[in-house]
DNA sequence: CTGGTGAGCCTTGCATGCAAGGTCGTACGC
DNA sequence: GCGTACGACCTTGCATGCAAGGCTCACCAG
């Protein structure tokens, strides 16, 4: 059995919370949140591989919860499309598609290019706020870069795009755009850390696009992110270039 | 109280299921489908409006339920965004954001367009399947048309543009997509029936879309399936063309 | 009349219990 | 040896119970 490893002791006793030591300082987490959060966790990184099947009750008693929050869980997830839940079997992790990667790359090229086409019509000061955002998060991934923390870009590059998507106001398109990371990661966790001499690349494209986007350029962008996409894509999962 | 009216008949006993005397040979479907479906069609006819306060007993009540089955599809309402989960308050439904209509137009152009694309990319044969099959959706759009039957006709508009996502091959698109059509319906729905006269001209546009899938031109599609949705969410909403 | 305080009611969060449905393994018959 | 049927186990579906948290409203003091 053990096929994840989601909590770190097995509680033996069934009381709610293990007082525990956590640094934060915020509210304890409701469970079915934790449950959320470590199934999860466990997919995107791949510690769940496609095809595992998963029981409500095993993943319970890992992170000493009750099957109804995992139950919950599992219920957020199927609709996010990680988990396929089974009438009276189970849940077994969707495995990720031959073709998934070109289909998200297709669609955030999509949606960002409709965002810049949206930022174009807007005003100037408005672009304007948005490069001063952006040329902040490109310090910040030039020095990532320069350190070829691999990890830590891909974060500060998932940053650079969602303030483009956040900055053109279209709240439908950036909650979808939010599914797509999560799916990118999925796609992307390991194999991090293939091309870190690469970086430097990816920082001059952002460059590049944060330009196109303060004149307004929506062609420029569209070739450019098409091309960018790909190649983040390549660098950070380690395809050909 | 009776804010909604979800259930007919009030059930006095517990039991699953009343027997039904549905003309569905199917599964007598379980009850937290039950839930979500009739919770969903609440909210997207405009029968619970925006702003609404929603709790489970009161649902579950109206339903023959317990609350398990709708805490669920509640669940699952905030995932796609309909509704907003108040910890220890209740259930909100999300209003019609202001620009909510242009968001979600411009991201089916985004969507659609990028289907295109590929479609363009992909074997003429395959583009000739989907002609095939978006001149039988015309048909039937034509008769619904004549007959200015616009609740239908609004089904058939979504299912010709839904077979231009499926024929991308884009899953993920397509289920984007999908959402979005949710979203639509619920803008539409209270003023449907506006504008039947106009309906033929949608035909005709759709007509023009589908010759410019036939021929590859990406560019053209774009333009015209612009002006195209619009011209939709004008005529099913009764605004301005 | 106005401000504050307390209790009660309403809500959900979550654990648990029971039952139905499905799968797999085994034993039997051929 | 092979096919079939039966049984036990494992899974989820859903109802229920209990407890915690928040809001509202009434009551009281000033």
């Amino acid at each position: 059995m053990a096929p994840t490893d989601l909590a770190g002791p097995a509680p033996t006793d069934s009381s709610p919370a293990p007082v525990s030591a956590a640094p934060v300082p915020a509210a304890p987490l409701p469970a079915a949140e934790r449950a959320y959060r470590a199934v999860k966790q466990a997919i995107l990184s791949g510690e769940s591989p496609g095809g595992r099947l998963l029981s409500e009750a095993e993943v319970g008693t890992q992170l000493g919860l009750s099957r109804t929050p995992v139950h919950e869980a599992f219920l957020r997830l199927q609709a996010e499309g990680l988990l396929d839940l089974l009438p009276r079997r189970g849940a077994v992790v969707v495995p990720v598609a031959p073709g998934e990667a070109r289909d998200v790359l297709e669609v955030r090229r999509a949606l960002e290019t409709a965002a810049v086409r949206r930022l174009a019509e807007a005003a100037a000061a408005e672009r304007e706020a948005l490069d001063a955002r952006l040329a902040a998060l490109l310090a910040d991934q030039r020095s990532l870069a320069a350190e070829q923390d691999v990890a830590a870009f891909a974060q500060a590059d998932a940053a650079f795009h969602v303030a483009l998507l956040e900055a053109s106001g279209n709240t439908v398109a950036l909650r979808l755009y939010a599914t797509l990371a999560d799916r990118q990661q999925r796609m992307t966790i390991g194999s991090v850390g293939r091309r870190p001499e690469h970086l430097a690349t990816l920082v001059d494209e952002h460059r590049t696009l944060a330009a196109l986007v303060l004149a307004g350029d929506v062609d420029g962008f569209d070739d450019a992110v098409t091309t960018h996409l790909g190649r983040t894509h390549a660098v950070l999962l380690g395809g050909a270039l």
